[in-house]
DNA sequence: GTTTAACTGTTCAACTATTTAACTATTAAC
DNA sequence: GTTAATAGTTAAATAGTTGAACAGTTAAAC
């Protein structure tokens, strides 16, 4: 009986994260607008928030090899919002920026965003909110956790 | 003060919910090996669910256009995971349903993903499992309304 | 009853993302 | 000094996505 409320606790988790991951990517991607897309908006989030970083750590927090970054990377680079630059003590490392245009575009299409979350997390109590994200918190170290294992 | 506060509430939203995605993604690839991607799953998993479904719903479920459903299908289809049967009433609707390929090798990977699941969903008390899925059903629940208000 | 509008699904071109494997250049180890 | 490992790129193959145009079918208008 136990065994069978943790299997539908586990289908029910399975089902509502495969809904809200699918409808937030969605509505964040309108947010975005046509300049980038969800992708290259977060890897400008993440720049702006580390100032500079380089590819090897990209993939490493996209969970994703270093050419699918490269290639990320190029495009933007291209349109752009990314500066790449030589590290000269070792170069084989390339660091990544953002230029002016890559951040200013980054500050727009964050607010907008800002603002969307916002809309919907004002809708519960504040208390709810903490304690959803304090195990939101934890499934994440327990996730991170059992990654690092894995690799 | 307040507002400051929300802002920071929303900032690690994002930022957690970004994380818990992309290792969960990347550890759910590894459960269901090279037959499949996350996608072509999630498209076995729904089907399974509902029995028989039309590409117009899955473009609604996925929320994408109903083109990247016709390619997802295709290349099941290909696979001999997917039926396509017309229907002789209407005869623009075309029924999806699943191969016994495709079931058997639904509940195979399913099976792995429930086990994997479970393995860390366990790592809590099932009463702040239960509290995490309300919160997150009601989530799922804003977020659904507003994509309908949006269309 | 015929025309018009709406709907279901497909095709095509263009693009983004991803992996694998091979490669260059550079640094570290022994 | 040769060998290992590291950082990043390139190229080919595959998956997914959109937008626009399209075929076939059904519903509505008149």
């Amino acid at each position: 009986m136990c065994e069978k409320s943790i299997k539908e606790l586990v289908d029910h988790y399975i089902n509502v994260s495969f809904s809200v991951n699918k409808i937030a990517e969605g509505l964040v991607k309108e947010q975005i607008g046509s300049d980038l897309t969800n992708d290259q908006h977060y890897t400008l989030r993440y720049i702006n928030k580390v100032g500079t970083c380089t590819s090897s750590e990209l993939a490493e927090v996209f969970d994703v090899k270093k050419s699918a970054i490269t290639a990320i990377i190029t495009r933007m680079w291209e349109k752009g919002l990314i500066q790449r630059t030589r590290d000269e003590n070792d170069r084989r490392v390339v660091y990544l920026t953002l230029t002016d245009k890559g951040n200013e575009l980054f500050l727009k299409t964050e607010e907008r965003i800002q603002a969307l979350v916002e809309s919907f997390i004002t809708r519960f109590d504040q208390s709810e909110v903490v304690q959803f994200l304090k195990t939101f918190d934890k499934l994440n170290e327990i996730l991170t956790e059992r990654k690092s294992k894995v690799e």
